[in-house]
RNA sequence: GGGGGCGUAGUUCAGUUGGUUAGAACGCCUGCCUGUCACGCAGGAGGCCGCGGGUUCGAGUCCCGUCGCUCCCGCCA
């Protein structure tokens, strides 16, 4: 067998090629033996192309194609041709050409596949992921694959054109506690001891700033020790920002100005020059997340200065006890039934709410439900919270936040299940005005809600030290068709304020140095302003792509540790490596 | 750590109130076929119904346990 090496790739010969004499290399996608006449389909990450074997070709040709199954790996050389008319395939990108083959070298043969190389894809994600090597030669993944690359080649000349420098920072890290929980590699020259892999490049990427770069970037890879979600993975890259001397507006400036150049370059999208904003708090109250999707309405209302007054004691309890009573207005939902509306219940309790409230709006007035405690004033109570005939309302009483929270995922389950998203549609708003610590009622003290290096508002800057109550921070996160997909940061820099916030959520300045020692020693040297976003890039592209590849795009998708492409499973050691990592089995 | 769903052919699935020999499509094997492109036609192979136990005259189907997959809460930005 002598290698038939390619002159031409399979998507790229057209009718004006007619004529040629070209070398193809790549893959059986289809195989189509009429007995006389034979079809191949070859492909490789280019496209697809008809290779024909004739039926006055030779016998040993004929021999070859015959052998052939799906996947083999193939030379052809043969000559291009223009398809007679009738036979064009419009379908296809090479339709108006074949190939009349004229040698056929098998490169390497293929086993019955575990499953197949097509369109559909269908065979389960586990099983896929076992063979990822297979499972990326499908077009659907080709497709996320290249995305993934264009998206990363764009974020880079984005931010090069503005002087950032890509910088790479070290990922066998000491601990620096981020929140979640590390990962962590044993080592050698130190028995006993363990490197975490960082969680973000957070300390480092100000320390850069402290040296002076001024505009740095990363596209980092980051690695949290927590339980997987359909949008959350262990491993995961995002886009690492961080610059000196500029505020809040530079910041969302720059993420917007790259989200354009994202999103034009890649799939021709033009997004608005400016993204919404909303605060924490107006999220959590209309939305129940500090991640909303925004592609549709369905906001929450409030209901608890009616609750006031109203006869239903579960509801004006809740409200005179300081909880919200809190709605959605289901457009045009008075159709439900009680099992659908126990569905959305169901939903509702998983929030933690009690239960879920409902009542229904008809032309005579309020019906169903909860309906009978509001009889009175129900003529009023449609006005002021413009219900429709038609509509149904649901309720949640209970805390503030359990209120919005589990509204807030009634609210996505309806959004749902009525197909109210447009998927086509990206909706982008920044969550700004974040809290910087939250109280913890069962330890009554204040945890920070973020990392303690968000600077707090000016206005919050003084009354800090008195009550820390008011402190919110500048941390916002960009949200994109409600899957958040950043968050950043204006760093502090004054060693005092810093302290203060230390002091409010209880460190010791012990506890301080050892936890962030290396990058408070580095701020006593001149540090400037400096302020940071990190946009989820595996959240970005899943969202790009259709909603069901979401985790396709990544590279490694939940649970699988010992998936391939590359199988990263621990392996059991040598007795040699474990005296190496000095790893004792607990007996 | 907690809750829900699912495990049937290589793959995706069906399998009725528990009832005789567990089916379909695609894939695989053999043969036929000169223009197909989801090629077609004829025939064939392929199943510890995840595993273990129980109820029953009888279990793919019901019950308990277990393992695996999956979604969600907690956790995590």
């Amino acid at each position: 067998m002598k290698f038939l090496k390619r002159t031409y790739n399979c998507g790229q010969l057209i009718a004006s090629d007619n004529g040629k004499k070209v070398i193809l290399n790549g893959w059986v996608h289809k195989n189509r033996d009429h007995g006389g006449i034979h079809f191949i389909n070859l492909r490789d990450r280019y496209g697809i192309v008809q290779v024909v074997i004739d039926e006055d070709a030779s016998d040993l040709l004929k021999k070859t194609a015959s052998e052939l199954k799906f996947e083999y790996c193939i030379a052809v050389s043969g000559v291009v041709r223009k398809r007679p008319p009738e036979m064009i395939n419009k379908e296809m990108a090479t339709g108006e050409i074949e190939i009349a083959a004229e040698e056929v070298t098998i490169l390497s043969t293929c086993e019955t596949l575990p499953f197949m190389i097509n369109e559909k894809a269908e065979a389960r994600e586990d099983l896929r992921l076992r063979h990822r090597f297979l499972d990326l030669r499908t077009e659907k993944m080709q497709k996320n694959i290249m995305l993934r690359h264009e998206v990363t080649f764009a974020v880079r000349e984005y931010l090069n054109n503005l002087d950032f420098f890509e910088i790479e920072t070290p990922t066998f890290i000491k601990s620096t506690p981020e929140g979640a929980r590390d990962f962590i590699v044993p080592s050698r020259l130190y028995p006993g001891k363990a490197f975490a892999l960082p969680q973000s490049p957070q300390i480092y990427k100000q320390l850069l700033m402290v040296s002076g770069f001024d505009k740095y970037f990363q596209i980092a890879r980051c690695y949290r020790d927590e339980d997987a979600r359909g949008d959350r993975q262990p491993e995961f890259t995002q886009i690492d920002i961080e610059m000196s001397f500029v505020d809040k507006e530079d910041v969302l400036k720059l993420i917007e100005g790259l989200m354009q150049h994202i999103f034009s370059k890649t799939i021709s999208i033009t997004l608005p020059t400016a993204f919404k904003r909303l605060t924490y708090f107006d999220s959590m109250n209309l939305y129940g997340t500090d991640k909303p999707d925004l592609r549709f309405d369905l906001a929450i209302g409030d209901f608890t200065d009616i609750a006031k007054e109203s006869e239903f004691s579960v509801f004006r309890q809740v409200a005179e006890n300081g909880g919200a009573v809190k709605f959605i207005n289901a457009k045009g939902c008075g159709n439900f039934s009680r099992k659908q509306i126990t569905e959305l219940e169901d939903t509702a309790k998983i929030y933690k709410a009690k239960g879920l409230a409902w009542m229904k709006v008809t032309e005579a007035g309020l019906d169903g439900g909860i309906s009978k405690f509001f009889k009175d004033s129900e003529k009023s109570i449609i006005d002021k919270i413009k219900a429709e005939n038609g509509d149904l309302l649901l309720f949640v009483a209970d805390t503030w936040k359990i209120s919005c929270a589990s509204l807030g995922a009634v609210r996505n389950k309806l959004a749902a299940d009525l197909n109210l998203v447009d998927k086509g549609k990206f909706e982008f708003v920044w969550i700004i005005d974040f809290p910087l610590f939250e109280w913890n009622e069962d330890e009554k003290k204040w945890d920070p809600a973020h990392h303690m290096f968000s600077m707090p508002q000016e206005q919050y800057l003084n009354t800090m030290e008195a009550d820390p109550g008011p402190v919110k921070g500048e941390l916002y996160d960009l949200v994109l068709n409600g899957y958040e997909v950043a968050s950043g940061s204006i760093r502090i820099h004054s060693p005092i304020i810093q302290k203060k916030i230390f002091n409010i959520v209880g460190f010791s300045e012990e506890e301080a140095m050892s936890k962030f020692g290396f990058l408070l020693d580095a701020f006593k040297y001149g540090p400037p302003p400096h302020g940071g976003i990190a946009p989820g890039l595996d959240r970005l592209l899943m969202i790009m792509c259709e909603e069901n590849s979401i985790r396709e795009v990544i590279a490694f998708p939940k649970n699988t540790a010992g998936m391939s492409p590359l199988d990263s499973s621990p392996s059991e050691l040598s007795k040699q490596q474990m005296e190496e990592l000095h790893i004792k089995f607990i007996e």
